[in-house]
DNA sequence: ATGAAAGCGCTAACAC
DNA sequence: GTGTTAGCGCTTTCAT
């Protein structure tokens, strides 16, 4: 292997600023109290010469490895492929990664998986993970090694730091909206049980019917295309005349809408169809979708940046919004 | 920052094997020539053991860094951002790359940025390179160092090992199935001018044309929504009774698909229209889109598995299938 | 072909 | 608070 081209190193910005490199680095992590000339002297020299810390050392020194892993759970591999929500999240947590030189790589687990966490606890080169659909089993497996390097997408607790989206508020944004468009006979097609954080959804759909004075109409469904499906199919077979559906999120939309269609029933004619989370196939068919979007690209550069970021800088829970967006299928 | 447990090291096999851990490691790397029976017990005993050596070490030690960075080339960050395509692709990288206990990291470069490949060079933590939509300009700027950290998805070239997708014959066969079913005058929205290893696409429509004895039909575009809808308004303007189009990529389609209707044309019916790419989107729509399929989760695998597979296992190039897709559209 | 030893660039005990 | 001294786990000269 090739020696590498040579950068500014933690070395180089002590001499500079003549003090020793164990100086150095105290005043760049910013460790103990107050900043004396010293310090402040170092910080000046290392951004002067456009110092950047090499993360490899840094990983190996402290122990914690260089990569962030962004681990979701599923009933099964499908989560990780081919879903458009993952991949946009992934690109985001790679976009923020990059800027603090770091790599993410992404890993799929079974729903409740207890081994999940001790075991990436275990694995080198880790030096924190993002956990997406997170459940409570998986949550309170984790680790005390881990403490500190695991943000959770969704549910929080305890000391574990999460960001979430206020799904709450989306899905009744949406619900109205339905109501609102003299829809009266809504049925839902609900969250996979097992994630927690969906529950929410089903919580708006059961307050805002109760609020109309509606009877609930509530299929199981999990978030692939086919419960979509499979739900429209039983919410007309159940109650035939149904004039909205809300599905728990966009691909289970599509879904439904095809079985709509097969059905010869017209969307958004005799039924409204509304979706959760705006994936780029939202905006792009040729009967768009109304849902609720929220701020993938946020997300996820928060709980890169809770990880990376410096320590102490993270938040207990960050809420971000999450707003109906009008278009033609409701 | 605390101390994680402790996995099997080096050190740990070679003492198990009874030798240093000089020899050891040259085991492991296949380093020098065959083998002899020590370097077998290290592999045998690392084997048992479990051994996973640590990219972070490993990294430091040989000065190459941990992580893959992703480039993708475009005009614009939109290249990155909200991209299906890039979506999927770094799903892909960030899956294999797991593997490997590495991470990857995006960034979006401005088209022909020749500063691009010789900073990725400087930079330390980088190990290897993945560039999307190479270009001439970038591909030369190549620094002497990089040699050997980078894959192009699409073109290659001189020592530059590259991985594509056979998409003269993809688009060949989408375009051949619009002439064979009934369209007779088929018009092309290009890719970007920019892209060399788009420019197959516009070769393989001008053969087919040819091959049919229809005149050429061909507007300029780009890879998102918006040069779609202007370029089938534009075909609708200058040619009216066109009764197919093809586009680039999806993105663009689903654009076309827009004006179209707008236009009060219909699709199949009166215009057919295809894509090339199968975004996830492509399938799920209510109007389902006939596109040409490529192996994305392969593509990105191949190009991670060239960068931190076995050295000198990067295949200079591999091609991989386009194949078309029938669905509603066309 | 193998072992001993010297780093890679940084952080973290430990004295001062 | 600061410098000194050890490493982190691996690769790689350099002798042998």
């Amino acid at each position: 292997m090739e020696r590498r081209r040579t950068a500014v190193t933690l070395e180089d910005v002590a001499r500079a600023a003549g003090v020793s490199r164990a100086t150095a680095s105290r005043a760049l992590l910013e460790d103990g109290p107050g900043s004396t000339p010293a310090r402040a002297r170092v910080r000046a020299v290392a951004e002067g010469m456009g110092f950047r810390p090499d993360p490899t050392a840094r990983a190996l020194a402290g122990g914690a490895g260089t990569r962030v892993v962004i681990a979701v759970l599923g009933e099964s591999r499908a989560a990780i492929e081919n879903c458009e929500y993952v991949g946009r999240a992934l690109s985001a947590a790679a976009s923020a990664a990059d800027r603090h030189g770091v790599g993410v790589s992404l890993r799929w687990a079974p729903v409740h998986d207890r081994g999940l966490l001790p075991g990436l606890a275990a694995e080198r080169g880790v030096h924190g993970v993002v956990l997406v659909n997170t459940t409570w089993p998986v949550l309170e497996s984790m680790p005390a090694d881990l403490r500190g390097r695991v943000v959770s997408i969704g549910i929080g607790g305890g000391d574990m730091p999460s960001v979430d989206v206020d799904s709450l508020a989306g899905s009744t944004a949406v619900l109205r909206h339905m109501c609102a468009s003299g829809r009266r006979r809504v049925a839902m097609i609900q969250p996979p049980a097992w994630l927690p954080c969906a529950r929410r959804l089903t919580l708006a759909y059961r307050h805002v019917m109760a609020g109309e004075g509606r009877p609930e109409r509530l299929v199981a469904g999990g978030f692939d295309l086919d419960s979509g499906r499979r739900g429209a199919a039983e919410v007309m077979a159940r109650w035939p005349d149904t004039d909205a559906i809300f599905a728990a999120c966009d691909e289970v939309a599509f879904g439904a809408m095809a079985t709509l269609r097969s059905l010869g029933v017209r969307v958004p004619g005799d039924v409204a169809v509304a979706g959760f989370d705006d994936v780029p196939a939202a905006a792009l068919g040729p009967l768009s979708l109304t849902t609720a979007s929220h701020p993938v690209e946020r997300i996820y550069a928060a709980a890169v940046e809770a990880l990376l970021g410096s320590p102490g800088a993270m938040a207990p829970r960050t809420l971000l919004p999450s707003e109906l967006v009008l278009r033609e299928s409701a």
